[in-house]
DNA sequence: TATGAAAGCTACTATAG
DNA sequence: CTATAGTAGCTTTCATA
């Protein structure tokens, strides 16, 4: 087995190659469409169909494309009552970070949860059926929680999707 | 042609018929994998193939699946640093709101933004390359902007997305 | 790595029950 | 809603460069 070459000094080199052209333009494609099928996106990428299999798969690999979701919409499916609720923690364990990322992700109308920097400790994403579902979801699941201090709800009036991440 | 029988008094109908549960079992498996062939929809549905690709078409026509997106790893994508920007409007115009909504939205780097109540009217959810570029971010595409009055940033370390929104 | 071509699946339509 | 069968289009493998 080859020994590595000794390293020059500098910045450490990058373990994954870094995304060329393609493979930026291939996630692009995804995000815009998920269920694009390889023979679309060989195309828009200009390269053959078994090329674009092995890089998608890559991409899936590598952990940069870490799964494809339905988009839907919440108030169409009996959840018109959105919030995004900042919840504010008084010890800061780690235990207790994580603990509560983990078990407020599961419960049934969290879209999602943000573990921010600030006064406040997280941002809950939260959709519900009526505002007074929302009412019970946070005072039984946020506020009665262990460690929590404050819970404080904002109402979503509108989310909109951000349509050109990648460009930065 | 027949003429509809007259309707008896009560809650008015709904334009559309409820979702069924095999309906919700489709959302939740597609949000679970949006790239879920057929086969395995009416498999996990335990209906026939062609009912559920009609199932299926049915809940895009109707607005309840709106697209599928591939998840991505914004720090894997060179994006490592983000944040949630929670933005104060000074008139509260209905014209103003909507474009900062709309022209936030198409900004390289902005991940969705969050039309709220409450003291702030937006929370925008940015990813950057490095906390310069927040700054610069920050600083050239929100605060400047014609009625933002302010602007305080929150680094995000971790989102989570909810498992189970579905179930409530 | 990238490729073209061939083989096997999948989606979708149509038809009939 | 289910079942079946047929076609077009898609995914995937592999030998090859």
């Amino acid at each position: 087995m080859p020994k590595n070459p000794p390293r020059p000094p500098g910045p450490p080199p990058r373990p994954r190659p870094a995304l060329d052209e393609v493979d930026r333009l291939l996630v692009a494609e995804l995000l815009r469409d998920g269920r694009a099928p390889n023979t679309a996106l060989a195309r828009a990428a200009g390269i053959a169909e078994s090329t674009c299999l092995a890089r998608v798969r890559a991409l899936r690999e590598r952990g940069i494309v870490t799964g494809v979701s339905a988009e839907v919409d919440l108030a169409r499916l009996g959840l018109p009552v959105q919030a995004m609720v900042a919840v504010r923690f008084s010890g800061h364990l780690r235990a207790d970070v994580d603990a509560f990322a983990e078990e407020v992700s599961a419960l049934p109308g969290v879209v999602a949860t943000y573990n921010i920097s600030g006064a406040n400790d997280f941002l809950v994403h939260v959709a519900a059926p009526s505002p007074e579902h929302l009412r019970d979801f946070v005072l039984d699941n946020l506020t009665g929680r262990p460690g929590v201090v404050q819970a404080e709800t904002s109402l979503v009036f509108h989310v909109r999707r951000g349509t050109d991440v990648l460009s930065t």
